[in-house]
DNA sequence: GCGGCGCCATGAATCGTTACACTCAGACGC
DNA sequence: GCGTCTGAGTGTAACGATTCATGGCGCCGC
């Protein structure tokens, strides 16, 4: 009997309060008890309602709840590139801390083009999550500081903060992009190629300033000792395609290669063992996030490490904890650490 | 004026259609308008309404619009682990597929926990998500079916149906396992180890039972022939771990292993290197997946490659078909491919 | 000049849940 | 025996957007 009820789906619509009232015999009021105060409920009349939600495999509709009841425990985050093992492992530092709060994360990916950005923001925020934590590439920017001003709790990932009250979590790329530059001088490199991105994003502007600014502390000229490469797309394609065409550029070629991340670093690699050029001897190569497979490549990577998991879940404490404390904003910024590994030292 | 009204925020209620519509001076029905039907209001009533709405910078309540008009353009997705780059890469593929269609994704990661897997899939019916897209571990199926009973569209990712009328995306994980293993004994081995994982989980099962088959149907013993290492965990520490786990027991050593996935080949291929164990010549490797670093480690890895991306990608497909074509449920298996490196072959 | 037709805008009803003020019965004290 | 208190359950007004039947108004054609 209750199979024959349960079973009928997908024809009527969802059952609701009122339906299991009716069934159970008691008023809606009572259900809405039994589902949040159940203690409020003599445990006969509880255990009738029980058995109608299930009966009729109640679920409580989350549109209705939260249009009468204000908020969501749910946090949106938008990632530039989900492929990416360095915004992953930040994504399970945000879940696992969000998890602690019996809170859940939507998650998505903006792949760096600043309109879908905005679409999932928007969604976010007609959804009412109770905060945002975002790697903004440029111009959405206004967009956050709007919906702060809306109310929603909001926290930078992977982006120093451009305003004192906002809160962001970031890594000093501009020390990050010294360090790396500094290693490859102290390996007697003077002529390097960089494989950036658009300059759109916030990460690579640092990275390239830390790396000028360093060439320009060692006496050297950036116009005459470096090569940019802007790459195509920020996945291991880009850094392939990234190398093909610095190798058949004109003029003299680098000797070492800094690329700004490491899934472009692995296709930079895979394009020199194609073209066997040898790494580090013919062209040193530095990566940027340390993930996880860096040291376990054909030729172990050198790489800019840096705390992504730490990163996320210290992002959603924040932004968990300003919601309860209304602490002032803190502005986390990690310090970025070399790893020297085969690809630029010879063995 | 604007600045004042639109930057009051956080202390006041979001602005309703309500709102907007005695600012505008016209009735809820005509901002309504604006914003489904716009073609419908003539040009200066509707230039008076979007002003307004820029004013307060209103956004519209999904909780309020769903709950009324039923439909939402989300669909919801639960994969075994976000940090995999399988997982991410099926991910894209969805993503991908969605957009076309301007749906939107709700990722969540279970880490192979039933329980954290059920309270996402709850969450998704109780937000009334259109679809669901899931990588079921054991148990979770129940409540799939259940969710299907009440209307919404499931379907399965990297999981054979187990009934003829549940959707699925699947991988022959039989004939994946098979692969692997006929090429081991292809080059002369007749001591294998397996590291696996949970047999809760359906890929671990569908590719032991490939295993054994071709063990026995070349009249091996996997008694006596194979050593099945159980994995603590499915990432590249589970793997490097289990790799240590399988040097140190007492009897002969096998001289191949073939591991769940990459990432855990990945971890076992450190632990190799960290020991000292040459890598095919005294311990020949493959992995499972074939993501985007295996062809690029120190000992490029042998690997059953699944067509990720087109996975994620028909699982989307499908999901949004069936929902406006009512078709009958497809249940599609694509073939593996053994990508043979040098990590099972000597150079 | 009038019926009829489009076009626009209106506003009440509605979705499912929750909060809250309320009733009612029974227990208890004096 | 009367007031009071408590615990259990009730009924209804919100929440914010959408839908749809309704109606006013101007214009066209006969």
């Amino acid at each position: 009997m209750a199979a024959t009820q349960a079973g009928t789906g997908r024809n009527g619509r969802r059952p609701s309060v009122t339906d299991v009232a009716r069934l159970a015999g008691v008023s809606v009021g009572t259900v809405s008890n039994v589902l949040n105060r159940p203690e409020n409920v003599a445990p006969p009349t509880r255990a009738r309602v029980e058995a109608a939600i299930k009966e009729l495999s109640f679920v409580r509709n989350a549109s209705a709840r939260q249009l009468r009841s204000g908020e969501l425990n749910t946090v949106g985050a938008v990632v530039l590139d989900i492929a990416n093992p360095f915004f992953t492992e930040m994504a399970r530092g945000i879940e696992d801390r969000l998890a602690q709060d019996e809170y859940t994360l939507m998650l998505c990916s903006s792949d760096e083009n600043p309109e879908r950005e905005g679409r999932y923001l928007r969604l976010f925020e007609e959804h009412g999550v109770r905060g945002v934590i975002a790697t903004p590439s440029e111009g959405s920017l206004d967009m956050l500081l709007a919906m702060r001003e809306r109310g929603i709790d909001v926290v930078l990932l992977d982006h120093t903060s451009p305003l004192p009250d906002l809160p962001s979590v970031a890594v000093d790329d501009v020390g990050g992009g010294a360090l790396a530059t500094e290693h490859l001088l102290a390996q007697g490199h003077t002529r390097l190629a960089f494989l950036n991105g658009p300059l759109t994003l916030r990460q690579c502007v640092d990275r390239r300033d830390g790396v000028m600014q360093t060439l320009t502390a060692h006496g050297l000229d950036p116009a005459t000792s470096l090569v940019e490469i802007p790459l195509e797309a920020l996945n291991a394609d880009g850094g392939d395609d990234g190398m093909r065409r610095l190798l058949a550029a004109d003029g003299p070629t680098p000797t070492a290669t800094f690329c700004v991340n490491d899934v472009t670093a692995l296709g930079a690699l895979r394009a020199l063992r194609d073209l066997e050029v040898s790494v580090p001897g013919e062209m040193a190569v530095v990566g940027y996030d340390d993930v996880m497979f860096a040291n376990m490549l054909a030729t172990p990577l050198t790489s800019v490490r840096q705390p992504m998991y730490k990163m996320g879940w210290t992002a959603a404490d924040m932004l968990l904890r300003r919601g309860s404390e209304d602490l002032a904003a803190e502005q986390v910024e990690f310090e970025p650490e070399l790893v020297v590994r085969a690809s630029s030292v010879p063995a």
